[in-house]
DNA sequence: GCCGTTTTCGGCCCGACTGTTTTCAGTCG
C-alpha cells in the first residue's frame, strides 16, 4: 500500500469527474465519479482496509471500474487514466471551475477556442474582449466573468469558512427577516442547518403570501453589498463581511409549499438524489414544489410527511448526507433520541483565571448553574503548558480549597476537581499517578509536538491509554478548522484500545476545533465508546456559545443521549469516567 | 460509470434564473 489517504482518493475521483466534464463526456458518467467521491468521503472505514479486503464494491455507487481505479491509486500512488486526462489540459485548468458562473461547458469552449487554461488567462481574454464573440457568450457574460474572477480570487483560500463564522450571522438574518410583514414560517436551510463543520453560504426559506416585502427587507439591509439576482421566488445577495464575501440565498413561497421547499434547500444534494430515486420507484415525484403522484399534489405540512410517504423514519437535518441514513431510515433503525442541548446536565472542560480563563471559578459556576446545569468540571491546563498558565500540584491543591468554598455556597450545583493534563511526546501524563488519583476528572490532551508522524503519534496515544487515570481524551486530533490539519494517527486502532480501556472521548465544541469530527464520532460509537460534549470554555460566554457546536457535531455523528456521559447526573457521570 | 420485485439495457433528481437566445443551453443549488 503506497497511498492510504482517503482525501487523496476523494480528490482524484473528483478531479477525474471534472476533467471528463470539460472533455464533454456523458454527464451520467461524470456524475458517477462525483457520487463515488462523495461516498468515499462519507464512509468511516479506513480506505486502505476497504481496498485490501476487496470491500469497495459493497459501497453503493462504486462498481468494478471505480473500485479498480481506487485500488490502483492506493496501491501504486496514481491512476494512469487520470494522468492521461491531466496531460490533455493545462495544469491550472480545474482552477477555472472555481470561477462562479463558469462551468465545464463554457470552460471547454474557452479552452478550445481561446486556449484559456487558467484564471489569469481568462482574465486577459475577457479584458481583450475576445470572449464576447464566442458562441453562447456575449458582452454581459464577459463582464460577469470579470467580476466573478475577483470573487474567485478573494475566496481562493477556500470559499468555505467555519460554521461558527456563519451560524450567528445567519441566525441574526433570520431574526430580521422574521420581522418583515406577512411572514408565516421561516427557517435556515442548507449546510448551516445540517451543521456541517465548514459552510459556504446561507440559505433562508420563508413562507408568505406576498414575497415583495420579504425581498425588500433583505435587500435593504445595510450589510448587503450587492444584489446578485432576484426572481419570483428567490433572491440572492452578497454581504459585506470581515471574513470575505458571504452569499445569502432567500426563498419565499406560499405556506403550503414551505415544508417541501425547506426540505429541498436543506439538502444535501446527495441525500436528495437518493430520496428522489426512491420516490420514483414508488410512483411519486419529489421537487422543491411538492410531492406529486401523477397530477395529484399531495398535502405536505412538515418535512416528516415526506419521509412518511416513503415509509422512512424522519431524518433529522444533521444526518442528511447520504452517509447511511437512507438505508437506516428505510429499515426503521435511525436513532430516535439523538442528543440535544436540553439533555446536557453538566458542563465539561472549563478554564478559569487560575490558568488562561477570563472568569473566576465562582463566575463560571454561577453561569453554569443559571443555564440549568448541575455540575461543572474545572480542568485547568497542566504544568507543561506554561504558555497557558498551567498549574503545578501545589497550585491545584490551593484551587481545591476555593472549589470547596464555592461548593459550600451553591445549592444543587457541584464543581468537580479536575485538570487537563498534557500528553507528553512519549505518552506520559505530566503529573504522577499518586496526584492524578486524587482528582474527579482527568482530561488528557495533546498541546505540543503535533508534527510527530503517524507511527509516533499512534504509539504516543496507545501508551497514554495505559495510564489508569486517563479518563477523557481531549480534542483528540488537535485539528484547527481551516488552519491546522488533524494530527496523523491510526484512529481505528487507537479507538479500539480506548474501547478496551473504557476511556471516554471528548467532542470538543470550541468552534475552531469541533474535535472529534462527526465522522470520527461515528467510528467511536461503532466501538461503543462513551462521549462527552464539551465547551472547552475560557469565559462565561463560551459556556453558552460553544455547547451548540459540540451537540451539533455529536448529533451529526449519530450520538444518542445514552452515549453522552454529561447527559447523566453527577454521580453517574463520575462513575462513568472510571476505567474498567 | 452504476444499477436492477417493472430491466443485464436503458435509464439516471429537479427546477429557477440568466443570458443568449427566436426556443434553448448553461449554471447553480
Amino acid at each position: 500500500m503506497v497511498l492510504n489517504d482517503k482525501s487523496a482518493v476523494v480528490k482524484a475521483l473528483r478531479d477525474m469527474g471534472l476533467l471528463k466534464q470539460i472533455k464533454g463526456e456523458n454527464s451520467f458518467k461524470t456524475r458517477a465519479y462525483e457520487i463515488a467521491a462523495e461516498r468515499i468521503a462519507g464512509v468511516s472505514d479506513d480506505i486502505g482496509e476497504l481496498v485490501s479486503k476487496g470491500k469497495l464494491t459493497e459501497l453503493p455507487g462504486i462498481g468494478e471500474s471505480m473500485a479498480a481505479k481506487i485500488t490502483e491509486l492506493v496501491t501504486t500512488g496514481k491512476i494512469a487514466a487520470l494522468e492521461e486526462l491531466r496531460a490533455e489540459f493545462p495544469p491550472a485548468m480545474l482552477e477555472l471551475l472555481q470561477v462562479p458562473e463558469l462551468g465545464p461547458k463554457k470552460a471547454k469552449i474557452l479552452h478550445e477556442q481561446l486556449q484559456v487554461g487558467s484564471i489569469d488567462q481568462l482574465e486577459a481574454a475577457c479584458k481583450a474582449q475576445r470572449v464576447r464573440g464566442l458562441k453562447g457568450f456575449g458582452q454581459k457574460t464577459e463582464e460577469k466573468l470579470l467580476a466573478a474572477i475577483e470573487v474567485a480570487r478573494r475566496s481562493s483560500s477556500g470559499s468555505r469558512r467555519r460554521l461558527s463564522q456563519v451560524l450567528p450571522k445567519a441566525q441574526k438574518l433570520l431574526a430580521q427577516i422574521k420581522t418583515a410583514p406577512g411572514v408565516v414560517r421561516a427557517s435556515l436551510g442548507g449546510s448551516v442547518r445540517r451543521m456541517r463543520e465548514t459552510v459556504a453560504d446561507v440559505d433562508l426559506i420563508v413562507s408568505a403570501a406576498d414575497p415583495g416585502p420579504i425581498f425588500k427587507q433583505l435587500t435593504a439591509m445595510s450589510e448587503v453589498a450587492q444584489v446578485l439576482g432576484q426572481g419570483e421566488s428567490k433572491a440572492s445577495v452578497r454581504l459585506y463581511d470581515a471574513d470575505g464575501d458571504l452569499q445569502v440565498d432567500l426563498r419565499v413561497l406560499p405556506d403550503e409549499d414551505f415544508a417541501t421547499a425547506l426540505h429541498h434547500f436543506t439538502g444535501s444534494k446527495a441525500h436528495h438524489i437518493r430520496l428522489r430515486s426512491l420516490a420514483i420507484e414508488r410512483g411519486l415525484k419529489i421537487s422543491e414544489w411538492g410531492v406529486h403522484r401523477g397530477e395529484e399534489k399531495l398535502k405536505i405540512t412538515t418535512e416528516d410527511d415526506i419521509y412518511a410517504l416513503l415509509d422512512m423514519d424522519p431524518v433529522p437535518p444533521e444526518l442528511r448526507e447520504d452517509w447511511g441514513e437512507i438505508e437506516a431510515a428505510l429499515e426503521h433503525r435511525l436513532p430516535k433520541d439523538l442528543i440535544t442541548e436540553q439533555d446536557v446536565v453538566g458542563n465539561v472542560h472549563a478554564h478559569t483565571t487560575w490558568s488562561d480563563g477570563r472568569n473566576s471559578l465562582e463566575e463560571m459556576a454561577r453561569t453554569a448553574q443559571a443555564m440549568g446545569l448541575k455540575y461543572l468540571t474545572v480542568t485547568e491546563h497542566s504544568q507543561t503548558a506554561g504558555y497557558a498558565g498551567g498549574l503545578k500540584e501545589e497550585d491545584l491543591k490551593r484551587q481545591w480549597d476555593e472549589i470547596d468554598a464555592v461548593n459550600e455556597k451553591l445549592k444543587g450545583f457541584t464543581l468537580l476537581k479536575g485538570v487537563e493534563s498534557d500528553i507528553l511526546e512519549d505518552g506520559r501524563l505530566d503529573y504522577p499517578d499518586s496526584f492524578l488519583s486524587k482528582l474527579d476528572v482527568v482530561i488528557c490532551s495533546i498541546h505540543q509536538r503535533h508534527s510527530q508522524n503517524e507511527e509516533q503519534m499512534t504509539k504516543r496515544m496507545l501508551a497514554a491509554f495505559d495510564n489508569p487515570f486517563f479518563m477523557i481524551w481531549g480534542h483528540p486530533t488537535g485539528r484547527l478548522l481551516l488552519k491546522r490539519e488533524p494530527a496523523p494517527m491510526r484512529m481505528e486502532q487507537i479507538l479500539d484500545k480506548a474501547a478496551e480501556r473504557g476511556i471516554t472521548i471528548e467532542v470538543n465544541g470550541s468552534p475552531e476545533r469541533l474535535d472529534l469530527s462527526a465522522e470520527h464520532v461515528r467510528l467511536a460509537l461503532q466501538r461503543k465508546l462513551k462521549l462527552v460534549v464539551s465547551t472547552d470554555a475560557h469565559s462565561v460566554s463560551e459556556l453558552h456559545d460553544h455547547l451548540p457546536y459540540a451537540v451539533g457535531t455529536a448529533r451529526k455523528g449519530w450520538a444518542r443521549k445514552g452515549d453522552i456521559l454529561n447527559a447523566r447526573p453527577v454521580k453517574d457521570f463520575k462513575a462513568g469516567l472510571r476505567l474498567h
